[in-house]
DNA sequence: CGGCTCCCGGGACATTTGTCACGGCCAGGT
DNA sequence: ACCTGGCCGTGACAAATGTCCCGGGAGCCG
């Protein structure tokens, strides 16, 4: 029997897999979780073979909940899955030493055949995805400049950044222009968005 | 037998869906469609009784969508199936002639019974979103108002929203801040996010 | 008819934003 | 020891944005 952890926000999703993986003849599913944060202590608990994450989770990334599998429960293989199949996101899916890298687009019985896949030590991605991912290159962002962009998403103006980060309302703009000027776009919210649509927030 | 129509654009959500439905005795999906604009002509050729649309699709709004069967297939009940249960978003519903309107979240099983319910004629309707919508009141927003912040929403220059609307500088920058005014925010990236939340985009 | 609201535009103004040039500090590699 | 690159800050400047005036026209309603 395949063990199987599952880690998804949107509750009615949930269900349906939880029904649908539950009647391969196969596996079981033996955790559910909604949030990113209970993703280490469920699969401590339960102990599955793999564990369904998705990305954008509440309290944790899937992301980061993933890399502390590697290290906490490191016999449990990680399969990430995600809505959007942006470079940045496959590529930290696999830094973070994750097994498989699925979009919720494409077929229901994709998922339980990757499953097996992933268990029997075979790496699961879509080509066209690996392909973008390559062919975008790394993050080219410095950390403090993906800060003052993950701050900027929802309308804050300097003065909010700058006190959200600690910083001088000059040393958030000169962070600003330089993403600005890397993301090759015209103002704060293009920037965002293409760094958004890269997996760079 | 109770035939349904199924739009959603995530692949898996709707194998998982149909799946899921098809499996209930009394019940058959004798549709799927992704995008919006294939809705009407399956139902057309299909003769559901119960819709059950998402509202974020590709080509067409699912509200919308529901406006037209509400005329073209009149003996088809619409069941609204999103992920954002924002107040506007079921004030439309309701003004598009929908019996119901689901969130996402909330268990799987909840679909089968509200499906039931809204075929013997009754309105389902989350009771605590019901109440936010009422207390939310009607969209203040003009439809130009609304226009110049659709066209906002990814970092587009009062240059750019006014060619995409045939509008001069002026008068954009006039829209854009009653919008700011009205949605109770500091800048344009603000009113968006407010004006989205509340379904009003 | 007068009043109202929405549509469209212009002009002036303060504020915000984006850019550039310039410092200094510290860690890393050659 | 030197250079590079990230980090943090300043000051100044042009451009974009947001606000407040002001018009006129169209439609709707008491």
């Amino acid at each position: 029997m395949i063990r199987l952890l599952l880690a998804e926000d949107q509750g009615m999703m949930r269900g349906a897999l939880a029904l649908l993986l539950g009647m391969e003849h196969d596996m079981e599913v033996v955790a559910q979780v909604g949030r990113g944060d209970e993703i280490v202590d469920a699969a401590l608990l339960s102990r599955p073979d793999v564990a369904l994450l998705d990305i954008e989770l509440p309290g944790r990334s899937g992301l980061d909940a993933a890399a502390d599998l590697r290290t906490e429960a490191p016999d449990c293989r990680v399969l990430i899955l995600t809505t959007f199949g942006r470079p940045g996101y496959l590529r930290r899916a696999m830094e973070a030493g994750a097994a498989g890298f699925l979009v919720k687009d494409g077929p229901v019985e994709e998922l339980a055949a990757s499953i097996r896949q992933v268990l029997r030590g075979e790496t699961v991605i879509d080509p066209a995805l690996a392909a973008a991912a390559l062919s975008a290159g790394p993050n080219p962002l410095t950390a403090r400049e993906r800060d003052a962009l993950a701050a900027a998403v929802d309308g804050a103006t300097v003065a909010d950044i700058a006190s959200a980060l600690h910083l001088s309302e000059s040393t958030v703009r000169n962070y600003l222009s330089s993403a600005i000027g890397k993301t090759g776009t015209r103002n704060r919210m293009e920037a965002v968005r293409a760094a958004r649509r890269q997996g760079w927030l």
